[in-house]
DNA sequence: GCAATCACG
DNA sequence: ACGTACGTGATTGCT
């Protein structure tokens, strides 16, 4: 017996839709071609062949309106119509199924049903075939029977339907669903049947006459009101009977030796998931060694032996390839080279021979510069004259930047394989051909130096050549030096610090034991969840989450908080999450980060905050405990170099600053101008009270709403953040843009602008594209509102510091001080400072800092010094 | 691989 | 009626 699998495309596409659409947040590729229907058909497809691994396979569509609509004006009548992000996905769709390798049919008038029907009957009437139907769609099982099955899709799982399984279910014949359906009608479908019988009704009428024409065969031994309504509608049950019949004699050719399953056309599946962006599945593909494709970019190169085989007369591009993920960790494999002529790769052995290229006087451009001169200097080596990042540019350029230029590459008329196609992923790494590595590495020199161009081109329409050139590119080498210097870690008080909060960790454990009567995993929410508000009864303080979800309670300490009067045990688990932090965190996670030289040298990424800020990883220098005396312990363990001093710098309220100056709030100038404590000078403001009759809870709040400004206030956030009712909040938020009028029109002006432009910028016009804003649901149109009011705030501030951060650079070199910079943590940085220097490095530091970018609000900078960053903060 | 939690500005 | 302040990274538990 021979399986054919009859699929219902129309259904899965629907049903692919709007199992995401509803957050209104609709997945589509780089160019906002919806694509979130496509990657839940793939995605059933390749689940359905595994789970079925069929021979034959029939996908059916809709075509057209079809005879029921001629029938029956109303039919389908209560939907909608189909979304356009979706109807733009069906064309796709079909070129995707067959590129997958399986037949589809659509004929006009006639609905994937129908086709599905003609099918079965074919399956039906074969000896030799069965036929599977796979759709979520209650009426395909009319068509069950001994040769038919339909697996029934649902939410997470499927039910197969077999005709055994129907009657169990339904306690009729599966043909006897029409009837049914004549009787109930169908809502969804706008099929009338008659009014007042529902299901129950209707199966009763059915189990005990069989079929509708039966029943009303002999309508008069029927009783009562039911009699009545049955006749009433005689006209409308027929009617809808047809309408519910799938038909079965589509004019179409059911030969199934034509619908074998041919399996993937791995070229043209791949070219259209490119198109659609969905990288995850390419690596997912084993691809044929001989699937030789049309039309790609080549290179020739030549694997060079000896630096004297090179002579470069031109401008190049370089790409240094290394062998894992890590670049602080991984070994260099080579580097690439092209000119626009020739193209080069140079081992690394061999390059280390000979480096004298890498500091030639032609200008070169790179992907991740430093990467680049961080791996050099393992080797005591450098690079010069790169004037050209195309990591940096793409950031800019407001591209979501990934370590692996191949996404870019293939986004850009490229074919390649990705990194982790090519060498495996981080847990089993696999070295390939030197002749891939090879080849891989020169087509991604090539595509830097045939692409460079455009990318300065569209940097200057963009007007961010300045961003590029004057900030972002200058910094690379900064954030380079930081990294490759290092903060030096005291590594015997972070396991001395480490044994005491094991100790701690073992008696707060078993005390919490004792109070709950039984052991369990205190770092699990949903265990401790249970024994807090099952076990102990403790009352939850927050509405339930809804049943489904994972966790019935949230455990965080906000809710902690507020239970921590009604059980002891309480303040225990508190205590427990503390230490268990620290020293996951900030004592194992650090210790497992210090190199032999005895420093972390942490990671600054430059290309991946959305507002222009840096960040920090392997490990996270930016995130360092200081609010708590417990984790603020943990910065004893940094410390200086031999003869130095840790050197903290830090802007006094920079987004505050900020703010003050773009929205020109006339108050907050003047509060800044004078010195004043701005948040007191805030609550004198709103409260109408004089600055010295401010008291400290006055100050708390307003700071609070200073804050929120910066934030893209909400009532309800300042509500649950000052602990106030949410209308109290709000009367406090139009009070104070009642006060400071001019920073209402601010915030109302950046909205505005982001909703005519699609961006927002900073004073240094980098632009962040806030495509929430056209978001369909409102709750992200709202969020994306915020972003556009905190953007230009936090980023303006962000480069403010990147500008200082390299002034401060240049001038240390410039005056060959051995002083280096180490840290940023936002506003603030964080220097080792020879003990020779301390009065020279603090008057530049605060001098660059305070000057480098003239607001109409002074910066002010605060220093402080110590032997370690506990002391120096 | 994601959710929950918590560390920072 | 909805569900809610901006930007990050690391760890753990669980599917």
């Amino acid at each position: 017996m021979k399986k054919v699998l009859l699929i219902d495309g129309n259904n899965i596409l629907f049903r692919s839709y709007y199992a995401t659409a509803y957050t209104g947040n609709i997945m589509k590729n780089s160019k906002g071609f919806p694509t979130n229907a496509l990657y839940g058909l793939i995605n059933m497809l390749n689940k359905i062949i595994n789970e079925e691994n069929p021979e034959y396979v029939m996908i059916a569509f809709d075509k057209g309106k079809t005879f029921r609509h001629e029938k029956y004006a109303d039919y389908k009548g209560g939907r909608g119509e189909t979304p356009d992000e979706l109807k733009l996905q069906f064309p796709i769709a079909k070129q995707l199924v067959e590129a997958m390798g399986f037949k589809y049919f659509e004929i006009d008038n006639y609905e994937a049903d129908d086709i599905i029907g003609t099918f079965a009957k074919a399956a039906t009437l074969n000896d030799e075939y069965n036929a599977t139907i796979i759709s979520s769609d209650k009426d395909l099982l009319q068509l069950i029977n001994d040769e038919v099955e339909v697996k029934l899709l649902k939410t997470n799982d499927a039910i197969r339907m077999t005709r055994e399984e129907f009657i169990k279910t339904y306690g009729i014949e599966p043909a006897r669903m029409v009837d049914l359906k004549a009787l109930m009608g169908d809502a969804s479908d706008n099929i009338p049947g008659v009014s007042g019988v529902g299901e129950k009704t209707a199966l009763k009428l059915l189990q005990e006459y069989g079929t509708l024409g039966n029943l009303y065969n002999n309508i008069e031994s029927v009783s009562g009101k039911l009699k009545d309504k049955l006749l009433t509608d005689r006209d409308k049950a027929f009617m809808s009977y047809d309408l519910a019949t799938i038909y079965k004699d589509v004019p179409i050719d059911t030969d199934f030796s034509k619908i074998k399953y041919t399996g993937i056309d791995t070229l043209r599946y791949i070219d259209l998931l490119n198109d659609l962006e969905f990288y995850s599945l390419i690596k997912k593909l084993d691809i044929k060694e001989n699937t030789i494709r049309e039309n790609v970019i080549d290179i020739d190169y030549k694997i060079i032996n000896d630096m004297d085989e090179i002579t470069l007369k031109d401008d190049f591009s370089i790409y240094l390839e290394l062998f894992g993920y890590n670049y602080h960790r991984s070994e260099p494999l080579g580097i690439s080279i092209y000119n626009g002529d020739v193209s080069y790769y140079i081992p690394f052995e061999v390059l280390k021979k000979n480096p004298t290229i890498l500091n030639s006087s032609h200008k070169k451009s790179t992907y991740d510069l430093k990467k680049l001169i961080y791996v050099l200097s393992k080797y005591n080596l450098t690079v010069s004259n790169v004037d050209f990042d195309m990591m940096v540019a793409s950031y800019i350029l407001n591209q979501t930047v990934k370590d692996d230029i191949s996404y870019l590459m293939n986004n850009n008329g490229y074919t390649i394989d990705f990194y982790e196609k090519e060498f495996g992923s981080a847990a089993k790494l696999t070295m390939p051909d030197i002749e891939v590595i090879a080849k891989n590495a020169c087509l991604k020199a090539k595509f830097i130096y045939d692409a460079k161009d455009e990318f300065i081109k569209k940097l200057e329409e963009e007007k961010d050549l300045n961003l590029f050139e004057k900030l972002e590119m200058p910094l690379v080498e900064v954030l380079a030096d930081m990294e490759i210097t290092g903060i030096r870690v005291n590594r015997d008080y972070l396991t001395k610090i480490g044994e005491e909060l094991k100790d701690r960790t073992d008696s707060i454990s078993k005390e919490i034991y004792a109070m709950s009567g039984c052991e369990f995993n205190i770092s699990s929410p949903k265990q401790l969840g249970d024994v807090l508000f099952d076990q102990l009864k403790i009352p939850y303080p927050k509405r339930m989450k809804k049943d489904g979800e994972r966790n019935k309670y949230l455990t965080s300490k906000e809710i902690l908080d507020k239970i921590r009067h009604y059980h002891p045990i309480v303040d225990l688990v508190e205590e427990y999450r503390m230490v268990t932090k620290l020293y996951n965190t900030y004592i194992a996670g650090l210790i497992d980060e210090i190199e032999e030289d005895g420093k972390i040298h942490t990671c600054f990424n430059q290309t991946l905050t959305r507002t222009g800020r840096l960040s920090s990883s392997n490990p996270n220098l930016q995130n360092i405990p200081v609010r708590t005396e417990e984790g603020k312990i943990i910065r004893k363990a940094f410390v200086p170099e031999e003869d130095s001093i840790l050197l903290s710098s830090d802007y006094s309220q920079i987004e505050l600053r900020v703010f003050a100056h773009m929205s020109n709030a006339t108050n907050m100038i003047e509060a800044f101008k004078h010195g004043f404590d701005i948040h007191a000078k805030t609550a004198s403001d709103i409260f109408g009270v004089p600055i010295d009759k401010v008291d400290s809870n006055m100050r708390r709040q307003a700071k609070a709403v200073n804050f929120g400004i910066l934030y893209g206030i909400s009532s309800f956030g300042l509500s649950e953040d000052l602990n106030i009712d949410i209308v109290s909040a709000k009367k406090f938020i139009d009070n104070y843009l009642d006060t400071f009028p001019s920073i209402r029109d601010f915030m109302d002006e950046i909205v505005e602008n982001a909703h005519r432009d699609g961006y927002v910028k900073t004073i240094m016009n980098r632009k962040r594209i806030i495509d929430e804003l056209n978001n369909k649901n409102y709750m992200i149109r709202q969020s994306g509102e915020r972003m556009a009011k905190n953007t230009p705030i936090q980023g303006s501030a962000a480069d403010i510091l990147k500008k200082a951060m390299i002034e401060i650079y240049q001038e240390f070199k410039k005056r060959k001080l051995k002083s280096k910079m180490l840290i940023q943590v936002h506003d603030e940085l964080v220097f080792n400072v020879l003990k020779e220097e301390e009065e020279e490095v603090e008057k530049i530091v605060v001098d660059i800092m305070e000057n480098t970018y003239k607001l109409n609000v002074p910066l002010v900078v605060d220093v402080n010094k110590g032997n370690d960053w506990y002391e120096a903060k």
